[in-house]
DNA sequence: GTGGTATGTTAACACCGTCAACACAGTATT
DNA sequence: AATACTGTGTTGACGGTGTTAACATACCAC
């Protein structure tokens, strides 16, 4: 029966950890350095070895539950299967707006939590982020001729800000709710209509 | 030279001027019972004669952010002087959006504080509201026919949705800065692309 | 082996939200 | 007018927090 060594192993991945099960409940609020060093099973000020303040703490869990929102976007995209470039394109992004505002229902601590201190650029241009993501779709669209031309630069700001905002004035109804759904399918249609080239067909 | 008195006189909103003040700076977090009592002149406690708890003290500040932003907005739109009614509803709209943005840019930490728990519905209905003010806006140009009559009823949804997200991305920025207003520009045109109906002149 | 460095510990400080008990002032009741 | 009551402000205390400084331990390179 091993003793508790005296080093953690990887403590600073096992802070962010515990970080996101507080911030599930409580949000970036609910994380403190003292609580996690406690669930880390170490002493309170361990926390200080890896994170200049609780500051940059949070910023890290942060950027995880980032990550975990882009990995949803991008299975939901993923499970799109359709043959018509076209509607395929079209239904991706609808389905990489949808994923983005449910997780924000079913998830508003850790949706507070991604945009707490809401610097948008990811610090890890590596990892998945739901900008580039979104940018992305919108790339496949572009490249259709599907985007209205005077759009073309605008239209993942567009889309951005639409999904973003509907999840932040949504954020902490239950997920189920009706009205939510009803205003979720409003503004992909808006966005819809908003970025699409007027063809007459 | 009077001593002070004993009673306060009209604590209660003195501790939200006060609370104004420092969300100004340091949003929400910045609001404290004690440094909020200590500005008052009075002891750490007192403030709980008149809010249940440090929560409800960043409600009420929060109530006043909001009514800070919606005098703004109202100005704003009062400001548009056109002679033809549909031009001027659409630079109404405009205006409310445009005046949204900015007080979100060019004061982030009240804007932080007004949203901060996302009930966007206000405890005080008698009171300026963004919400009620954009929504009216919305159906001076329905009445017009200007809206497109699929999404009547989810127009206030959409044009907040993208009004809101945008302000929270460009939460932080500099107010001056090109980027934010091109951005401000792209979503605006693009909420109107969204609602008008497609009528062709 | 020895020194250096990364990591973890303890102790302490100042601050915070909050409660309980008490003190003062104005207001209503008798 | 005297009394009780209610509203408001005060003091003191408790547990919790972020953070620093000083010290301890384990690993790593030479």
């Amino acid at each position: 029966m091993s003793e508790r060594p005296y080093h953690h192993g990887d403590l600073t991945q096992a802070l962010i950890s515990h970080g996101l099960d507080a911030a599930r409940t409580g949000g970036p609020a609910a994380i403190s350095v003292r609580e996690l060093a406690k669930a880390a099973g170490v002493s309170a000020t361990a926390p200080y070895r890896h994170f200049d303040s609780l500051e940059h703490l949070v910023a890290a869990v942060a950027q995880q539950a980032r990550e975990l929102l882009a990995t949803r976007m991008l299975t939901a995209m993923d499970a799109v299967d359709l043959a018509d470039p076209r509607e395929r394109a079209w239904t991706r992004l609808s389905a990489c707006g949808r994923a983005y505002v449910e997780f924000a229902l079913a998830e508003p601590g850790w949706f507070a939590t991604a945009f707490h201190s809401c610097q948008v650029a990811p610090t890890r241009p590596d990892s998945p982020d739901p900008w580039t993501l979104l940018s992305q779709t919108l790339d496949e669209l572009d490249q259709l001729g599907e985007v209205h031309p005077a759009l073309a630069d605008s239209a993942t700001t567009i889309a951005w800000a639409a999904v973003h905002g509907l999840s932040g004035i949504l954020a902490g109804t239950q997920p189920g709710s009706l009205e939510a759904e009803a205003a979720l399918r409003d503004v992909l249609t808006g966005v819809q209509r908003a970025l699409r080239a007027e063809r007459r067909d």
